[in-house]
RNA sequence: GCGGGCGUGGCGAAACUGGUAGACGCAACGGACUUAAAAUCCGUCGGGAGCAAUCCCUUGCCGGUUCGACCCCGGCCGCCCGCACCA
């Protein structure tokens, strides 16, 4: 028997889908119904990890059974090629980031073909090339125009080894999410989008996101962040600061706790503070020591609270005899709300500790359910739960609610403030300082100020001639590129150097890839056909960054009529990570999996240096990184194994959306899978037999056959791809069991039958393996074509069941019934079973539970 | 601290809606074939008792609901992820 050789198979296969345009996806749609399934697309490092091989194996697996279902299925792929990682290419490399970033795409695309994706790579685009980021600016600037995008001199996230700003979603811990490093806070002038105005669009959509993670959907909805309270003022007793006579506005949650405001509290960088630091230089160092604290977790854990009396004095809203003192705090974040609070030290824990810290006033407004108002008291831990209002004039009596509601009606009666909604989410600043990126398509003149590049000049290509010998952004220091001329008054006028976060670029390229040839930035008619993706695929990691700026820009281009729906993507998934073990030496350097050799004694593992033989210490099991050496490179394995089992393995093992382990071993299980397959089909000799329903035997197979459709169809539906290969390699089991060799007829008619379903059912998973099979069986066309298989009902269906007798809830025994059988004439049947009336003498019979065609429960005392 | 998830053999895991716990794979062990090795094939494989049929224990721990709990409820313990002085 010739060993199945996926070498020669593997490119065969790949070249006659391209040859036969297999996976072209006609821009003009057929009657079938839509599937649109996407990866999230590569950054094009210059070569394919695991992680890839693994999300874009799952895609396909998705696609190629909606193909064959029957679905006009668009599957494109394309690059997010735009960052910095060419830049500092560029500047340790001295290669010029665009021939770098071409070169990386060439590269990986050939890795990726090489993977036997169901790709339309017709639809192929980078986010760099100037068609598509001629089109970004072309909606940038209509959202320009729309007022939804603004320049604004602002606090802003400032990296300093990237030398560029960050969003707030891009601040991880406190450091930048690529570089790692601390991130610095630096005021500029930025330009930013309005996502804050799509806040509550972007909450509320999440409701329609049922094919959502529902932990992708929570971190969405706490990082908007939305909290519904007051907004209201404080008047100053006496003479106001200068500047400040309207009073002091401050944002609460909690105005059913007014009556116990102790003091109020403004942030070391609210203007007042400020102001009176610039007066005061005890004030002004008070201010500096505040800033000095990092914003690290453990800084923020860690810190003491800080306060200072500014010796101002404000009146309190409801009882104008009483008032409190204004106090600069440092437990208040400027950035959130009005910068200033009021305190109520009873029921806040932060502003309890402040108040036990400073000796203030400590008084209760909420009284638990079953304490007494006469004794109630907080000692150091604020009470936050439900309870009554009292000590607090016409509250008093009113739950914790109905007094948010009383006191917000009489705050807005008085005019001094009202209900208000604040969210956490920040618009999302998007200039960022450097060269490689899509270039702001925007024109500064001294006269006109800022003004949009006019259409019919787009789009505004980056310069190929840049330099890399100085660190900052080189489109800054380019002899002539920024210099040009005013579109609106001819005046000398620069271009914008920033250029636009690239998180921009993979905010809508899911909507360019229904007609990535077309003139409008998205084509109306074929994004109505195609949008949303039916399904998204894609690491959690994306949970608040590509994620919601995606939904947001969508939902932005609906209201400038570029597209119809509201959210991109109908249906995420969320895949895990390819893990492996991580090895040390002797003296704590990492060592290369190829370089260790494992011996096993038992249930205990060692390792030591396979050219040395020192002893290598076995670490734990993490994600691939260059940096710990446990790296696979996939073309190793695609070398060893053939890509089909490297495919295979990724998918088996672990549920998706959970981490999988690399182990050599566990490939090698995958491609023993695939020789086994492959036995199966040339031992099987050619010609027609015909069923024989008296052969019990090919009865069994055939059920078994056609059980297996409805079982891997179920996996594939439900992403629990892990369990269909689970029952793929059951049913190989199964047909090894019923070998062609010395055969009756009717189990070769039945293996044939078999052998038709198998092929069609692992072609999702191994689609080299699964054509070279239905070559094989002397099929015509090829398998990608073949229709998913259905299964014959009545062979699926169990006739027959095996039923289970419990004894008080213990298994005694098992009994066989047909399928359906009556309640009474089981119980009969199961009372009559020899190994139950054994465990049933002396006792008696209370009780008999039948669940039908499941089990049998015996009561008995 | 808040929010979410998870905990099942030596390992990855399965168990659909409360109904035979451990499918399938990996590792290990035994055997066949082979001059030998690889590959392949067959068998064993949660723990314990027994010659055996069989029985007892077992899904992180403690308790509850139920004829019946990996699954539901309450309370602990541990791990992972996200957010975090957000008023």
């Amino acid at each position: 028997m010739a060993r199945y050789n996926p070498k020669d198979t593997e490119p065969k296969w790949r070249a006659a889908w391209a040859n036969a345009n297999t996976f072209l996806t006609p821009v003009t749609p057929d009657a079938r119904p839509k599937y649109y399934v996407l990866e999230m697309f590569p950054y094009p490092s210059g070569r394919i990890h695991m992680g890839h091989v693994r999300n874009y194996a799952m895609g396909d697996v998705v696609a190629r059974y909606k193909r064959a279902q029957g679905f006009n299925v668009l599957h494109p792929m394309g690059w997010d090629a735009f960052g910095m990682p060419a830049e500092n290419a560029a500047m340790e490399r001295g290669v010029h980031p665009k021939g770098w970033t071409y070169d990386n795409i060439a590269a990986m695309r050939e890795q990726l073909k090489a993977l036997g994706l169901s790709v339309d790579w017709s639809r192929e685009f980078a986010t760099c090339d100037p068609e598509y980021y001629g089109k970004q600016q072309a909606w940038f600037l209509r959202l320009l125009k729309r007022g939804l995008v603004y320049r604004k001199e602002a606090s802003v996230n400032w990296d300093p080894v990237d030398m560029t700003v960050l969003a707030n979603e891009q601040v991880i811990d406190g450091k930048g999410w690529r570089s790692g490093a601390t991130v610095e806070k630096r005021k500029l002038t930025q330009w930013f989008l309005r996502i804050t105005d799509y806040a509550d669009a972007l909450i509320d959509g999440l409701k329609t996101l049922d094919r959502w993670p529902e932990k992708v959907r929570i971190m969405q909805e706490n990082w908007i962040g939305r909290s519904k309270g007051l907004r209201f003022t404080f008047k100053f007793d006496g003479k106001a600061p200068a500047g400040h006579a309207d009073g002091l506005e401050v944002y609460t949650t909690r105005p059913d706790t007014l009556f116990g405001a102790s003091f109020v509290g403004i942030a070391p960088e609210h203007p007042l503070a400020e102001q009176l630091a610039a007066a005061d230089p005890a004030v002004a160092a008070f201010v500096a020591e505040c800033r000095k604290g990092g914003t690290s977790e453990a800084d923020i854990e860690g810190a003491e609270k800080l306060g200072r009396d500014t010796g101002l004095r404000v009146v309190h809203p409801l009882d104008p005899t009483q008032t409190l003192p204004v106090w600069i705090a440092n437990f208040i974040l400027m950035d959130y709300g009005t910068g200033a609070i009021f305190a109520c030290p009873a029921h806040d824990q932060r502003d309890l500790d402040f108040a036990r810290k400073y000796d203030l006033p400590v008084l209760p407004v909420v009284l638990p359910p079953g304490e007494d108002a006469a004794s109630f008291q907080v000692g150091k831990e604020a009470y936050v739960g439900p309870g009554a209002i009292f000590n607090s004039k016409f509250l008093d009596g009113l739950d914790v609610e109905a007094a948010k509601t009383e006191a917000v009606n009489r705050i807005e009666a008085m005019d001094q403030g009202q209900g208000a909604t604040v969210y956490r989410l920040r618009d999302w600043g998007v200039s960022r300082q450097r060269y490689w990126g899509c270039p702001i398509p925007v024109i500064h003149c001294a006269a006109c100020g800022p003004v949009g590049v006019p259409e019919d000049q787009l789009p505004v290509v980056l310069p190929d001639d840049v330099a890399f010998d100085k660190p900052g952004n080189p489109l800054l220091r380019h002899p002539t590129w920024r210099h040009t001329t005013c579109p609106s008054c001819g005046g000398k006028a620069e271009r914008e150097t920033d250029t636009l976060d690239t998180f921009v670029d993979s905010s809508w390229y899911f909507a360019r890839f229904t007609d990535p040839t077309a003139a409008e930035p998205i084509s109306k008619a074929a994004a109505d056909h195609w949008m949303p993706v039916d399904q998204y695929i894609g690491g959690v990691e994306h949970a608040v960054l590509h994620l919601l700026y995606a939904r947001f820009i969508t939902r932005a281009l609906k209201d400038e009529g570029l597209v119809s729906v509201e959210e991109p993507f109908a249906g995420l998934f969320t895949q895990g990570m390819v893990t492996h073990e991580a090895y040390k030496n002797a003296a704590g350097e990492w060592v290369e999996p190829s370089d260790v050799v494992i011996a096993v004694e038992g249930n205990s593992r060692s390792a030591k240096h396979a050219a040395t033989g020192e002893p290598i210490v076995i670490g734990d099991i993490e994600k691939m990184s260059k940096s710990k050496k446990n790296v696979v490179a996939p073309e190793d394995i695609f070398e060893a194994y053939g890509v089909d089992a490297a495919r295979l393995f990724v998918m088996s093992d672990s549920p998706p959306e959970r981490d999988v382990q690399w182990t050599n071993s566990g490939v090698e299980g995958s491609w023993r899978f695939t020789h086994r397959v492959w036995n199966e089909f040339e031992s099987q000799p050619a010609g027609d037999f015909a069923h024989d329903e008296a052969d019990a035997a090919a009865l069994a197979l055939r059920k078994g056959a056609h059980r297996l459709i409805g079982f891997v169809t179920d996996s594939i539906e439900g992403f629990r791809f892990n369990s269909g290969v689970a029952r793929l390699y059951e049913f190989l089991n199964m047909l090894k069991a019923a070998p062609a060799e010395n055969a009756t007829h009717g189990v070769l008619a039945a293996r044939a039958e078999a052998l038709e379903i198998l092929a069609r059912l692992i072609s999702p998973f191994t689609p080299h393996l699964a054509e070279e099979a239905w070559a094989q069986l002397g099929k015509s066309g090829m398998v990608v074509d073949a229709p998913w298989p259905k299964a014959d009902p009545a062979l699926a269906a169990d006739d027959e069941r095996v039923l289970p007798i419990q004894i008080n809830g213990k298994r005694r025994g098992e009994i066989k019934v047909k399928a359906g059988a009556a309640e009474a004439e089981v119980e009969k049947i199961a009372l009559a079973d020899a190994a139950v009336m054994a465990h049933l003498e002396g006792l008696t019979v209370r009780k008999v539970i039948v669940v039908k065609d499941r089990i049998v429960n015996i009561v008995a005392g």
